[in-house]
DNA sequence: TATAACTATGGTAACGATGCCGGAAAGGGT
DNA sequence: ACCCTTTCCGGCATCGTTACCATAGTTATA
């Protein structure tokens, strides 16, 4: 590891302070002409970098951003992609750690995130998440926090998030208007906002069209396409079996496309399927799988405009709440009519 | 953003010196059992952490690892998992960099991980990337690296890589084995290793087979759905269209199957198709595609414990180089006996 | 009892950069 | 010739921590 040329071996050089030379190379106005050139040239030529920790001790600022997510499936690919195009442009660098759905790496992420010091955090929290303790001392440390996709409802923070109740309702929606009655629902883990909130929407939604409940068609399962799979076979061997399944994610809705497939009932015809997401993949399955888009990349660059905001501004923004509107994208899977 | 208590509190609290503080938490022999349990019991109280910038300034490392990837596929995310894994382990934090497979962002996140005084890195170039003078600086700086996947012959580094001449070898051989004569070979982009050597595993095998090569079955192109699809269709309108296709990744094989579904063609009775990364995506397509596995996550690991040693040991580790043997995965897609 | 050896602690410099203050030199005005 | 202003630069403290050296006080050794 090559010594870094520092400021002090510029004013060496050229017999000068360092504060003078550091004037010089931030264009400080009481530099004279001549010398400003001298230290700018012999910069250039030693290429010199100043030292960001030197800077970031001074200042107790890293530009750096921690970002906390559960995984690097599609969905949050392409939302770190947004956040990272909004945040290197803004200067900042992030830091991203997956918790893996676990809630012991969700803290062991925080800690060490919150030790090198970034500025701040965008979290999205794991589906074993119940108890926020480590979100809170973020924020007793008061170090800006933005929630986005998972929020959590007991921690004020500004959040990005889809209307996931509008979701579960236009895929439910649409569902009945295929003509489908006996709607089931793959809903994901129970204590995720975003499972209940799109259960919301479908209970709604099966309400205000005077479609009676049946608990025995909600199961709560993992996001992972083996429980799809098996949560639907169990649907698919009751007596009185649904004729249509809405899975709240298309990890989930590919699993059940599989087990439908497996029984050799027909989609859409015996029974249809809208998945959520809209990952490409429900482009490419056979038969194409209905999907709720929700505009992840545009959710990553929101989030962290937000973040930014936050960080720059002093006023209180822990009410700042953004919400998509998702939209349905009707394939095959589903379409009967 | 709280200020944080530092080793001065503890030391101002105890009538102490910071000297003395430092010493009784880091556990050294020479500080009385008393003042070390003193030091410990308020520095619990306050919450102290160690300001980890201060420590890198002194040290001169940070204890981080810049990685530069071209994007977040599947199997980009898988290693990057293994990558993460390991690194975290041995107390390093990955700071992960998207190329999206473009020279330009490349350079600019060799240069913003430079800046960030990274204690190294690891690095899978992006497919436009064809001068190296970004990766040459970094070893001016003496800083370690390794390169892993899309490795680079004309840097001396340590590589962790597939055997991809081998995994060429093995799809086409499967192919001929099923009886396909006319193979065409969709090739991604040219200045890739990974490109050249599945050609290359490629072209032995039909030489060895007797096969004689068709140059008008080679095409180049991005590692991108579309191109698949539609280099797959310039094949299928010739007067003598292949009757197998090996995609050299399986977004390109994705998109071949496209392509040949369109056209109305049988797989794998009227032509075959083997991909190549093992996609879990390979799995749910209609048919199920054939592929050749490159065990993205062991893979990951070892790219980061070569990286450790390299950090940890003194000796050259340019020559170091580990090799992972593909194994390909038999599906429909080219299942003809 | 004088000296050596240890124990426990404090003081200071250093990592690389910036900010503030003070001051020398030069120029301008009366 | 005097004072004031401006221009340009150096010195010092600072950020939080550790490394190294010095030293006061205590204990062991000859």
């Amino acid at each position: 590891m090559e010594r870094q040329t520092t400021i002090k071996d510029i004013a060496l050089a050229l017999r000068l302070s360092t504060s003078t030379v550091s004037r010089a190379l931030r264009d400080a106005p009481d530099v004279g002409e001549e010398t400003r050139k001298a230290v700018k040239a012999l910069a250039e030529e030693l290429d010199y970098q100043p030292n960001k920790l030197a800077l970031s001790l001074l200042k107790k600022q890293t530009n750096t951003i921690g970002l906390i997510i559960p995984n690097l499936d599609f969905v949050l690919a392409t939302m770190v992609k947004g956040i990272d195009e909004v945040a290197l442009e803004a200067g900042y660098t992030v830091m991203v750690c997956q918790s893996d759905e676990s809630f012991g790496r969700e803290i062991v992420n925080t800690k060490r995130l919150l030790d090198s010091l970034v500025d701040g955090f965008i979290i999205s929290v794991s589906s074993e998440t119940m108890i926020f303790e480590h979100i809170k001392k973020i924020q007793q440390k008061k170090k800006p926090l933005v929630l986005f996709d998972r929020t959590i409802n007991s921690i004020s923070a500004p959040r990005v998030r889809l209307d996931n109740v509008e979701g579960g309702r236009i895929a439910t929606q649409h569902l009945i208007d295929q003509g489908y009655k006996r709607i089931a629902l793959l809903a994901g883990p129970e204590n995720l906002n975003i499972s209940n909130e799109r259960m919301e929407g479908f209970l709604q939604t099966l309400k205000q069209n005077k479609i009676k409940v049946d608990k025995n068609l909600i199961i709560h399962c993992d996001f992972n396409q083996e429980y799809g799979k098996m949560a639907t076979k169990e649907l698919l061997t009751m007596k009185n079996r649904p004729d249509a399944i809405f899975a709240i994610s298309d990890r989930l809705a590919i699993g059940a496309l599989l087990a439908i497939k497996e029984t050799g009932l027909k989609i859409p015809k015996d029974i249809g399927l809208v998945g959520f997401n809209n990952d490409p993949m429900t482009k490419l399955m056979t038969p194409t799988i209905s999907s709720v888009e929700m505009f992840a990349f545009e959710m990553g660059k929101a989030t962290a405009k937000i973040f930014l905001e936050m960080i720059h501004s002093e006023t209180d923004m822990s009410d700042k709440e953004i919400i998509f509107k998702p939209k349905l994208f009707v394939r095959e899977s589903s379409s009967r009519i």
